[in-house]
DNA sequence: GCCAACGTTGGC
DNA sequence: GCCAACGTTGGC
């Protein structure tokens, strides 16, 4: 039985439909520790819910799958990138990608104002106050909700 | 663009 | 190990 997570993006970097686009992507560049622990704690088959965030509204758009379990960020080692991390070495390295597939589009986006309206949500840290995690899990009480009121079903493996 | 929330850094 | 300063996230 699959964990279900949830996974912001900001779509101007990289969208729900960029991810669609192509067989699977790394999920690079988390440098938050909580973010990074919750992603070493996914396993293949894990269920994501892709959030896009800095744009109006807010909300859930689409469902991947995790295709590849955690491993180390290539990202921190190059120092042409944005992400780099000049602390981060090869036999300790600090940050850590998965890899994802998409899975499913949901039939529509669930806004964050609806997300917050959702009983099944109330309890996580999605909708909290001040909530800058940009990986969190979910429950799968939360995860079904979000699907049904998208109006989504998604078949189960 | 503003600003509240919150994580990280670094001096002590 | 505390905590002030600073940087970032992200909704609005």
């Amino acid at each position: 039985m699959p964990n279900y997570w949830l996974m912001k993006t900001e779509p101007d970097e990289f969208s729900f439909a960029d991810l669609e686009a192509r067989a699977r992507a790394v999920w690079e560049g988390v440098r938050n520790y909580q973010a990074r622990n919750f992603m070493r704690e996914m396993a293949v088959g894990d269920l994501v819910l892709i959030y896009h965030s800095q744009v109006k509204p807010p909300g859930a758009v689409g469902v991947a799958e995790v295709v590849e379990e955690a491993y180390p960020d290539p990202t921190q080692f190059d120092p042409e990138s944005s992400y780099y991390d000049p602390k981060a070495t090869a036999e300790e390295p600090r940050w850590s990608v998965v890899d994802v597939a998409a899975r499913q589009r949901l039939t529509r986006s669930v806004s964050l104002a609806e997300l917050k309206q959702a009983p099944a949500l109330s309890d996580s840290r999605l909708v909290r106050q001040g909530n800058r995690l940009s990986v969190l899990p979910l429950s799968e009480d939360a995860f079904r909700a979000i699907l049904t009121i998208a109006e989504t079903d998604i078949d189960v493996a």
